[in-house]
DNA sequence: GCTCCGTGAGAAAACGTTTCTTCTGGCGAA
DNA sequence: TTCGCCAGAAGAAACGTTTTCTCACGGAGC
């Protein structure tokens, strides 16, 4: 059925009505709004603003026709084959570096895809649509949809290091990641001057760049003290139930008088088990986490946690990957974002 | 800085390829792999074939191009004006709803993008990259975003009903939704069954539909029974915090044996507080939350709450979005989604 | 034997840009 | 004066599709 009265859209103004409008050609157009061409900057001047006054908008389709780009980028959320859909784990993380990585991207008219990575039915789609480049959120080792997106030629970012197997070489690393080795040695030094002397672990399985970091760090850290390291693997969701068992494990076979957990949510889940065994924080034990939620600071005893940059991390990655995609010279190829650390009540000093 | 061995990609096949391997025009090509024009089985199965074997994709842009359409879907998170980000409150649901809509985009060749809404630097954004369509999630009155978009002539779908003023007429209203009416009375009579005879109400400022639906339903659930409704509408940043000083004002000023939390973490705050008061749950007062959350499993006692299904939401939003970008016939512009109750020990009957 | 019509298929225009190439004066140097 | 060069600007091809026309052919109806 044909509509009535069709509503027709004022038709946009195009490039033409601006050459027309202004008394040059298209050519000039063009050159004038994009900088090319040998223009006095009177003529750009005049060019720009009777644009401006038509409220011309360039066809994105028509450009990227003839760029040879289709202005997608990817942007996958899970992690293949660890089981866990990052989703579930550091959701608020993940939020707000997407949403970074997707303003980021918008500003420079590119439109930014999630995806839930290889191996769903996304697969497929991935193949379809052809895309621009993708960043990857915390690769694992030979992680597939990394190796995909290279077999096809895709430019890739990563967030976080794609880890490599004992003596093979990554063959082209372009990454933003946050300062774990850093962060953790710092969150480490705060227990240790808070009077801590047996720091234990709870980390994430050894399969991301950064729990590969937090742990070698801690195991470099308490070799110069010559301490034994003591660590707990947390498995499954990762969520505050693993931090829960994690915790009591530790609690159970050791007299660890600190715990830091590797992630938020393993550090409250710590936080419950050492109460549920009427331990006071900070008295009898100190608890901080490896990365920041709001929730913290509202927990009893508030949190000590390390701020991350999500949003930087995100930021970052965007723009490496458009500069790679534009073949625009890179500066750096990896890029170190710092972290910051928030002491709170949960590590506060031993009187 | 040209570089020395240009990495050339294969060029992809393009449909002239695909016509000169298959011993035909390009123009049949179009028509035997989108299902138009004239041709016998035959000859669309070969063309088919052919196109499959070289591993041929149609260019995007080229397509969108000639189509006049953008491939671009806009999918806001933020609530403007609001001042809370939704981002912070219900942030599993949002995830959920943008991927599974994110998904559902791509299935059917569209990018969905996101934006932090109107008013924000994504602002000129939103103008600059022109949308073929958007949803927009949780609509507040006179919403800007919405406003701006119809102004400009995009198609919207909204996720939540958009709040209108009394009196004044929804005027193109296309919208998913939770059955939050027949929710929010399952709840309440579950909560009736278990015991609660004064069952008091904690929810969002009435800003959104499912706020408004929730209290509405409540109030009306209460005039039917003769009792007095008793709410209190939490502040700021709808978390744990504001629930746990919701319930210490209910706690306070009245005796209630039951408190419904209209989010998930507003009812862990009510949780909290009760606890805190040295009441026994669900022996002493029922707690249950509005939506659902993998943390309420573990809760002490676990939490009752209604389940919710943002993915449908969201893949429903986009495939009506969709629907309405191409002019497809809608058969219903209303979709509600029913929920489900998940009955846990929060709510145990009492003896 | 002519016309008409349906089937199958192709030529060419169109979509709105960018970019490569060409054109035109004018001015300085020889 | 002539040549060459350069700034300034425009013409036209190209990007890879879809879509609108047009065409050829053969069989059915008269």
């Amino acid at each position: 059925m044909a509509p009535v009265t069709e509503p027709a859209r004022p038709k946009r103004v195009g490039i033409r009505e601006v050459a027309a409008a202004a008394g040059v050609s298209v050519t000039t157009v063009s050159h004038a709004l994009n900088g090319k061409g040998r223009l006095p900057e009177s003529t750009r001047d005049a060019v720009r603003d009777v644009a401006r006054r038509l409220g011309y908008r360039p066809n994105l389709s028509a450009q990227r026709l003839v760029g040879g780009r289709t202005g997608l980028l990817g942007l996958t959320l899970a992690h293949p084959g660890s089981g866990t859909p990052a989703t579930l784990t550091d959701i608020a993380y993940f939020v707000q570096l997407l949403t970074a990585a997707s303003t980021t991207a918008l500003a420079r008219r590119y439109a930014l895809v999630l995806s839930t990575g290889v191996g769903d039915s996304d697969d497929e789609v991935w193949q379809q649509t052809s895309l621009d480049g993708a960043v990857v959120v915390d690769p694992v080792a030979d992680d597939p949809t990394v190796t995909a997106l290279r077999a096809a030629g895709t430019p890739v970012v990563t967030t976080g290091r794609l880890p490599v197997q004992p003596g093979a070489e990554e063959s082209e690393p372009i990454w933003v990641d946050n300062d774990h080795v850093d962060g953790t040695r710092r969150l480490l030094t705060h227990l240790e001057r808070a009077g801590a002397r047996r720091i234990s672990l709870i980390t994430a399985p050894l399969l991301t760049s950064y729990a590969i970091d937090l742990h070698r760090t801690y195991q470099a850290w308490c070799h110069e003290r010559g301490v034994e390291p003591d660590v707990v693997i947390a498995q499954d969701d990762l969520g505050e139930r693993a931090g829960f068992a994690a915790a009591e494990q530790l609690l159970e076979r050791g007299r660890p008088d600190a715990i830091l957990g590797a992630l938020d949510r393993l550090a409250v889940g710590a936080q419950l088990a050492a109460k549920a065994r009427g331990l006071s924080i900070p008295d009898d034990i100190l608890i901080a986490g490896y990365t920041d939620a709001p929730a913290h600071l509202h927990a009893e005893p508030s949190l000590t946690a390390l701020q991350l940059h999500p949003a930087e991390i995100g930021r970052r990655a965007v723009e490496l990957l458009i500069a790679l995609v534009e073949d625009e010279p890179i500066a750096e190829r990896h890029v170190v974002v710092p972290t910051q650390l928030l002491p709170r009540g949960s590590t506060r000093r031993r009187r």
